[in-house]
DNA sequence: GAAATAGTTAGCCCTTGCGCTAAGTGTTTT
DNA sequence: AAAACACTTAGCGCAAGGGCTAACTATTTC
């Protein structure tokens, strides 16, 4: 429980930064070259090498390098985990709107026993 | 879409914190008065109520003051912008899955021909 | 009305994050 | 073998984040 709050703490870092969506979001698309994608965004290389390494490093992405060319590929598991989070959230809403409705309901009941 | 994103970020730079976190179970649970959330956290309440104020600046709570007390109630509707990023993510990957699938079929079709 | 309560404001420290340049490494290409 | 390529490493500058203390304001409570 303790790492899987770590890990959430990496993952929602790893996500509030627009070039690192943008870099899921075209990786969702297939695997692509370090250079390719670089390409696509208005920094330095060493820049956005930062970025790859933060979302390698969360587990988001996996990269190995063939020859001089580093390819990344999405890592779709890892998403799930903040699936799981939202999922917990809502349970939680759940429960209680739950019991809000027998309170009332409990109410309800009372006041037609009067 | 622009706009969008700007929000995406404050959303996930408020989740990634785990006290934040802490704090949006809890109020799931129902409203809660700054002092009572505070009492749960190690730390002084200067430092928690920054952490309130990050949520609240990105809806993901309400507050309001009666008297000398605050109170904090979750606003379920901006964790559903969290939900629609990942929906749009898989639908990505997915639309790439068929295409993958689609290819293999063709790669099948043509060695049936030979 | 004095004292306790519940937040609030201001400002400081330290670390981290994100951008940059400059220079270095290992791999193709020519 | 030299040149071009695709990263990689090192280090710098600056802003922002998360914690703290100290001091202040606005309600209650006694």
């Amino acid at each position: 429980m303790a790492q899987y709050s770590a890990d959430l703490d990496g993952l929602f870092v790893a996500l509030a930064d627009p070039t690192r969506r943008d870099v899921i979001r075209r990786l969702g698309r297939g695997p692509t070259t370090v250079g390719d994608l670089a390409r696509e965004f208005p920094m330095t290389l060493p820049s956005f090498m930062k970025h790859v390494r933060t979302l390698e490093s969360n587990g988001l992405i996996r990269t190995a390098k063939s020859g001089r060319v580093r390819t990344c590929v999405l890592s779709r598991e890892r998403l799930a985990l903040v699936d799981d989070w939202l999922a917990e959230q809502r349970r939680i809403w759940e429960a209680r709107t739950d019991r809000l409705e027998s309170f009332v309901t409990d109410q309800r009941e009372k006041n037609d026993e009067s």
